[in-house]
DNA sequence: TTATATACAAACAGGAATGTATGTAAATAA
DNA sequence: TTATTTACATACATTCCTGTTTGTATATAA
């Protein structure tokens, strides 16, 4: 049994991420090997070597799968309003909202975020997706301090503070939201509370009127 | 040379905790070896497994240093004030200021954390330090919900969100505050902005009058 | 139709890393 | 003073993982 069709091979290689994926999960990435890999993925080495160059290859691919998306997604939600002039609060909440949405209802996103949060060393060549991130994070604020711009700029602010402050704090505490939402796996704490803390969080600096 | 007195083994002792620290600042926990924390500590393995059982042996070692005296500093700070009635709101500003202080002076903190955080991979007898670290975070959340009581009963908070709520949302903010404080290294986004955040998050919080 | 490249499996070679067992000189107890 | 621990260093046995190489049946291109 060789040489499958382009399409087998395709499916070969999603079998191969997907158990990686379970085995990351499992081990954590460093004391995942790539025989372990090959085993959860019915295939052997050979194969797992055909289709990646080593185990931070196969790693950057699961992460690429959800992530990207992931960063459309909070673009999309975020992006000022063309047409109907949505309330900005409304777009910040309704963003972070749709990402623990999605972490809720994804399973693939949220293994791989539980991967990237606390099964993974960032070290060496994983360094690099660090600082990856932390860039991402950056984007995420401006566009976070745009929309409370707006919201200012429409007198929706119940508070002095600079959006850019605002905005800080929006993204650090749903930073700090998502870390706790993976680690509390049981979700006795945190997990089911989520959106009541982020409109809890929006209220916070909603004008009332 | 070999048997030491009781001093200078406590003394090797120490070097190997602090050359483990290096170690897996530098290399992670899962690819730091025993004989790289002996060579960094100028012994040879056979005097790290008189001391230590294992690596992660050392690695409880380590965390333990630097943690069991943080928990004890934010009971401190965070306790209800007892004969000067102070200002709850400062007091959580304060214990907020003073980790982020200690972590600035403390390089030994510094680096314990940022091992913690992104250079261990929470699988098998790790997932333990991940319950634990949960259960402190319960702690902390209990502490800020009962300094946010103390300033509601003393009208000094601008929102009618609950104290378990306000309590929550800072307990987050920080925690996302820790981690894009050790993340970025080199200090160009969130390392000297940290206290302006904390003391912009605080006053969100606070009436004005 | 033939040649070649593909998609793997299987075998090979090598270095590490772990834990333990053994050795030993000096500190300490008796 | 002698016996016994102590605080290591050294040597050993074993297991594991990696990357590469080789083999091969079959798609696919020409």
């Amino acid at each position: 049994m060789v040489r499958k069709t382009k399409e087998d091979a395709e499916l070969t290689r999603q079998r191969i991420v997907n158990a990686a994926r379970a085995v990351f999960l499992k081990r954590g990435v460093s004391k995942s090997t790539m025989e372990h890999i090959a085993a959860e993925a019915n295939v052997t080495r050979g194969a797992v070597y055909w289709h990646f160059e080593n185990k931070t290859d196969i790693f950057h691919a699961i992460r690429e799968q959800v992530f990207l998306p992931l960063i459309d997604s909070i673009d999309d939600t975020l992006a000022p309003a063309v047409k109907n002039i949505e309330n900005p609060l409304n777009q910040i909440e309704a963003s972070l909202c749709n990402t623990i949405n999605d972490l809720s209802s994804n399973l693939e996103m949220r293994e791989t975020y539980e991967i990237i949060m606390i099964k993974c060393e960032y070290v060496d060549e994983f360094a690099s997706v660090l600082h990856q991130m932390l860039h991402n994070c950056s984007c995420i604020v401006e566009k976070l301090e745009a929309a409370y711009e707006r919201a200012q700029a429409q007198d929706l602010l119940a508070t002095p503070l600079s959006p850019r402050a605002l905005a800080l704090d929006t993204h650090l505490f749903f930073g700090g939201l998502l870390h706790m939402w993976i680690k509390d796996a049981d979700g006795s704490r945190f997990r089911y509370q989520a959106i009541d803390l982020i409109k809890a969080h929006m209220n916070l600096r909603r004008k009332q009127n």
